[in-house]
DNA sequence: TTCCTATATTAGACTTCATCTAAGTCAAGC
DNA sequence: GCTTGACTTAGATGAAGTCTAATATAGGAA
């Protein structure tokens, strides 16, 4: 993530402990934290943090097109650091658990001409839905 | 829609003009619209109609799975009468219309074992994303 | 038809997630 | 070290949705 951190310092990112932290917690795979949960594990490296430089932090993190946003339930938002790699998303529709998954075949050609009502088409986004492995056990 | 009046009734539902104002709102194709839109339209036609009622209603409606909830933005969910065949969605991401679209292929078959991670997959979602004619000419 | 009651409706309080504001702070260039 | 415009902050505000407890009514019973 330190590349992050570099990319954003080279684009002329000030760079500020909460920035920085932000950032930290961001980092690894099949990460796809609510704002709230990037808060606080952010208070927990630096305590004085506020929810608002957060939303800030990834509202610009989000622009830049260093993150993601996910919306696969219909609760808070979440957001997803893993922006270079194109992915789709699995999820667990009891804990909500995610994982990122590289489905073969390309869904942009599977909609026909007649099928697009006009409209420029420029991206396609899958949602798989089950149950984890972790709540079918329980 | 009186075919869904019928159902509803059959299944024990007790029939009120609240309700069969917001069976009648939600009636035609390609309807998508949010609980307050449901609402407005509600009003329209029964004036003293309230806010939770249509919560309710619309709730009801999706546990009996006559309808579907639908989160295409990240703003107010959506409410699809078209519950009965199969479909995904077309979204503008400038003025957020929606269109009923049918790809072909079969995108649950395109996720490999390899990519369950051991979850039980029931469902798959497609979402597109693209500009309108409408937008496209502005 | 009238009565009864379980079910439905209502206004408005409350919750959650997110954004905004205006005052204070600080990174980084000079 | 200064200066300054960008950054951070607490708390107010807003939007979407849920909950509650008082009131009304659909539809079956008598
Ligand atoms: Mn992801
Ligand atoms: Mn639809
Ligand atoms: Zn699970
Ligand atoms: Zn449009």
């Amino acid at each position: 993530m330190s590349d992050l951190l570099e990319r954003l310092r080279g684009r002329g990112w000030r760079m500020t402990a909460q920035r920085r932290v932000v950032a930290e917690v961001l980092d690894g795979e099949h990460v796809h934290l609510t704002a709230d949960e990037v808060h606080s594990r952010a208070v927990a490296k630096l305590p004085e943090i506020s929810r608002a430089t957060v939303y800030n932090t990834l509202g610009e993190l989000v622009s830049l097109g260093e993150v993601l946003e996910v919306a696969t339930d219909k609760r808070a938002k979440r957001y997803d650091p893993n922006a270079h790699t194109p992915h789709h998303h699995l999820v667990c529709a009891q804990c909500g658990a995610i994982r990122d998954v590289h489905p073969t075949g390309n869904p942009l050609a599977d909609l026909p001409d007649s099928e697009r009502f006009g409209f420029t088409v420029s991206d396609v986004e899958v949602t798989y839905r089950g149950v984890c492995p972790n709540c079918a056990a329980a």
